[in-house]
DNA sequence: AAACTTTGGCAATCATAATTGTCAGAATTC
DNA sequence: GAATTCTGACAATTATGATTGCCAAAGTTT
């Protein structure tokens, strides 16, 4: 038997909630699709739902309105970029400084194999609804702790401010990077954001 | 006389001419402090024009559509701060650090005293559509282009990625600063932006 | 003051997309 | 194989906001 879960009635050999979960993924994976190639804004339920190969329907099924689905995607999206992140840091030994290029290397390279997913995460999305913003908002911390934690492994309090602004700026890099179709070569762009981060260094 | 054109047929004191451009500067104006504090997205015609205290006919009278109201929100904001920002550069003598830091210091300070006008310049309003991203991607551009002038006068072509890098961190710096409703005082938010720039003197 | 513009307001139209409702056929259970 | 539940499609409804058209009042010219 190949089926997760419980001994309750079942159609085409899956649960009935386990189909619906696997709709719900499905819509969120076509909409990051979506949304990354033509933006939120020119992106209906429709066309979403049309991407999945599923009805409206089954959008109401799962969520209350679009912006639920575009912050379920925009979490996905950027949990799973920081556990590649984290795992290459990982790869990369004791060394903070290898740590931290190995890191930016992991994300650059993401963002360029998944243009859509990249527009989808730095294309900024704030002002759509409070929950948006509070979900991006909570992205861009975990993020910027991740690049802290990484670079200071002392535990003091770090400059918040600049914190923020060198997350800020390594986006800006990428979305230059990306403006100009990845002409830079990817060692190059890396050494750049290293740089910027490198100021948390001397503070 | 008062009023600065031809010897045209005048209504209440002024050319029509006049009038018609008084009114367009009349819905930019309105339209700025709108989309600054409801954002684009749920800012329509009809309250822009309701701000501006004119009737929709006169929103066609001078727009297309509602982008182009927007675009021309932008650059004159953008025109704005960067006059600001070169005029107090200016005021702070040769020495290219000094420099640097009054411009952002101007820039900081004209943030927090027009906090919608900060929003519409700085909540990214990318993917609206291609004339839109034009505008934002010139504005970012001339910006780049100031700080790096200020900072390096030397005429050697700098990193283009280093400098979109900066910038990002300065405005990353500045929305994260609002967020936390300007409580850092403000030399404190220029130095860190400063030490974000200096990376460019070492590259 | 008659002829002619401009102005401002408003209603009608149009377009788009969200949301809900219904239904017939397929799969499953008993 | 009868009863039940799920599936997928589509139509109907609703909501919102852009766009256009029309008109009466006010201002201007001659």
């Amino acid at each position: 038997m190949n089926t997760t879960t419980s001994d309750k009635r079942r159609y085409r050999g899956t649960a009935v909630e386990d189909r619906k979960a696997e709709r719900r993924q499905l819509l969120i994976d076509a909409a990051t699709q979506v949304y990354g190639c033509c933006g939120y804004r020119h992106s209906g339920v429709k066309q979403v739902c049309d991407a999945a190969g599923l009805t409206q329907r089954y959008f109401y099924e799962s969520f209350r309105h679009s912006d639920e689905l575009l912050i379920a995607c925009y979490e996905q999206a950027a949990r799973h970029v920081r556990e590649l992140n984290s795992a290459a840091a990982e790869q990369a030994g004791p060394d903070p400084l290898e740590r931290s290029r190995a890191m930016l290397t992991s994300f650059f390279t993401t963002l360029r194999d998944n243009p859509n997913l990249a527009r989808l995460l730095l294309i900024d999305i704030r002002g759509i609804g409070p929950e948006v913003d509070r979900a991006i908002d909570d992205a861009l911390r975990a993020s910027s702790e991740d690049i802290t934690r990484t670079l200071l492994q002392s535990g003091r309090a770090p400059n918040e401010l600049l914190q923020a602004g060198i997350l800020g700026g390594v986006i800006h890099i990428a979305l230059h990077w990306m403006a100009g179709n990845f002409r830079t070569p990817i060692d190059q762009v890396t050494e750049t954001a290293l740089k910027l981060g490198a100021t948390l260094l001397t503070d």
